[in-house]
DNA sequence: GTCCATGCAAATGATTTGCAGTATC
DNA sequence: GATACTGCAAATCATTTGCATGGAC
């Protein structure tokens, strides 16, 4: 997926920031790797490869910026990083979710599409007030391999 | 809701572990503030009006130790804190969940029960295999108050 | 030319860990 | 009495920040 370069320096340009190398670069990175959850640290060795002299608080400063314009999403797996992935909304399609098959056993984090709790927020919203823009779901179990596994260990045992 | 400490005390013996006066207070203190969402500091600060020689490293070490014994739920809004919340799981009810309420312009979090999701983790298994047994909701959005703040602002301008 | 952005190194701050003393079972 | 637990202080490590230099417009 390749970004859409003008409309990236118009964003920028309309928040009176400046397009760089090191943002295009940042923001390349994660276009490249969708479902990847990248730490910065990750973003970071990416972004070296072509580009050797960026540093890692430009990556720091690059990321928040980027969530902030709403052009990458943040995803916490509770492993002491912050991981980011490239956002819908990044190219005016409409919006859709993901949410986040977070496997107990192995750490291996698949994605799965789904809008279905749009409803949900509309059920929300009409019952409590609170009016609902977004939202982050983390789903815990077993994957495939996993799930098998602990079913031939319990036979085992 | 006081905390069933036999039940509590069986716990910890069935995992090889002892019960303190430390874990207990800690456990309480979650107990007491059901819905508050607990810092580290915060749970170090409330334990330590009753128990002033608690060590803020034995609350780290415990509040570990009562999630990985699924007695409290972790909850982490993005704000550089872990926090932690009495579970439902501890006392042996059947499963509920609650999803959180995050206020963008106040910060406030409201909880929300609802179950609804069950119906979707099941869709999720039937279609990948990927078998769940438990998941975190976050809703962002603005509460009733900011809401029609946000709205009267926009008038105004 | 004016600001904004970057790179480096130092600072920050939540959480973890080593260890000697203490409490539980 | 053995073993696990605690408190303290020091260590860790992801992230942030200050500041002088460099780059975008």
């Amino acid at each position: 997926m390749a970004i859409d370069r003008e409309f990236f320096r118009q964003t920028l340009k309309n928040n009176g920031l400046k397009m760089t190398k090191q943002r295009l670069l940042v923001l390349e990175a994660l276009a490249s790797c969708p479902d990847k959850h990248l730490t910065a640290e990750e973003i970071y060795e990416l972004v070296k490869v072509d580009y050797p002299k960026i540093g890692l608080a430009t990556v720091y400063r690059t990321i928040q910026l980027l969530f902030e314009l709403h052009l990458i999403d943040r995803i916490n797996l509770d492993d002491g990083f912050v991981r980011y992935e490239i956002g819908n909304d990044s190219h005016h399609e409409q919006k859709h979710y993901h949410h986040h098959l977070i496997c107990l056993n192995c750490g291996k984090v698949l994605s799965f599409q789904d809008d279905s709790l749009e409803e949900l927020e509309e059920k929300i919203t009409n019952t409590t007030g609170f009016f609902i823009v977004n939202h982050e779901v983390k789903l815990y179990g077993y994957c495939k391999e996993c799930g098998g596994k602990l079913i031939e260990k319990t036979e085992r045992e």
